[in-house]
DNA sequence: TCCGGCATCCACCTTTTGATTGATGCCGGT
DNA sequence: ACCGGCATCAATCAAAAGGTGGATGCCGGA
């Protein structure tokens, strides 16, 4: 499925709707359910970050629902960003398939209106577009618990180099091969260890990938 | 979106297609998308793997489209063994987001007809649909080539017992604590992960468990 | 300006893991 | 009946990882 644009006139008071996601069936999903409502209009649907950045651009567009990964290289939340840096740029709501901390994280800081996955109901997308396009923030209920354990925990976040070093033990390297690809000491390996270890209440760099990896602090 | 029956009359050649998958959104797309084929006529869509086994029964369901992850208990994998072992049954051609190695055993072994990704172009579907209808395979061009791999490589396969060992070494326990989990002196455990070890071709628990989890043998 | 968090490093010691070798019993297929 | 794979256990040694208790310099906020 090719890019598309609509060549019907836009109603006056029409939501204008780009639809940016790179399974050319969940386009054509969120076309036929988004559609069925009568105060929607599908400005365009586009299957790349790139693509939907520019497209984003237009002036009919008012919202922008946007998947998180993409098979290429920018991720939807670097296009995201770029949307969102303009003057009066159309509020994005974000709408994917996973629902770990680090993607929501990046999503609302890279200025994320809302939150979906693509499990919501029908009914909830067309709340959250609503509720998007007047600005108001829009979470899906899995998502906001998560955020509420996070707030409630003492907030397990771990560095930039600690998620860093963490990311390589979860891809099976020794501390000899981390310090030699981080160009560290194997002393500053170990140390920033203890501390992940200790921020995440564990005692083993396995454990710490299980509990990193259940609290989506790192790609599995 | 609730499930829907066809209330249109079948065309005498088409082809009756159920579709059973837990996002509406991927319903709709999929029902869209597949419409569009003159010879397809989607008979009913189904957002449990439940329903999918009843309804898969009635005659006019010529090929299910079966995704592999329902947010349920029952697994699109048992749900495609539970519709092929009935006589005349219908061709179920396993459609999903992941391409992880268990999956698609599963699905195989399952009697999946075909094995497509969820980002396939809808010409892909199509065609994967008129395979599967005829009896014939149907695999995207990534498994293939992944299923190509498999065989290649010296075969993986990790022993039931081994299998377990792993996981609970994913889940960050020590050799003591697996030990105590399984009723296993710390002796049998290490000898388990030797053996693992020479099968992944790895030297550590934590290479051990990126390596499986790369290779889908483990959930992450 | 001072404090705290971060990132970097060192030394010493303990515990856990991995490597090696070898042994037993069970089960399924030829 | 035999063989091979699997699961089970043991002992020993070497290597890697974890625990403790430091130290330094940098930077940004109170």
């Amino acid at each position: 499925m090719t890019p598309r644009e609509s060549t019907t006139a836009p109603a006056p008071a029409a939501i204008g709707l780009l639809l940016a996601d790179d399974h050319p069936v969940v386009r054509a999903g969120l076309r036929a359910v988004l559609e069925t409502e009568p105060d929607f209009e599908v400005v365009a649907d586009v299957p790349t970050a790139e693509e939907a950045v520019e497209r984003a651009a237009r002036p009919d567009v008012d919202v922008v629902l946007m998947d998180l990964q993409f098979g290429g290289r920018m991720l939807g939340s670097q296009a995201t960003a770029a949307i969102t840096a303009r003057a009066g740029a159309p509020h994005v709501l974000v709408l994917t398939t996973f629902d770990t901390d680090a993607d929501i994280l990046a999503a609302i800081e890279a200025g994320a209106t809302g939150y979906l996955l693509k499990d919501a109901p029908p009914e909830e997308l067309a709340a959250a577009v609503r509720a998007a396009a007047a600005g108001k923030s829009a979470l899906a209920p899995t998502i906001a618990l998560r955020l509420m354990d996070r707030m409630r925990a003492p907030a397990a976040a771990l560095s930039r180099r600690e998620t860093e070093v963490l990311q390589l033990v979860a891809d099976g390297l020794s501390n000899a091969a981390i310090s030699k690809q981080l160009f560290l000491s194997q002393a500053t390996v170990k140390s920033h260890l203890v501390h992940i270890y200790a921020k995440l209440g564990v005692d083993s760099r396995t454990a710490a990938v299980a509990a990193a990896t259940a609290r989506g602090l790192i790609r599995r």
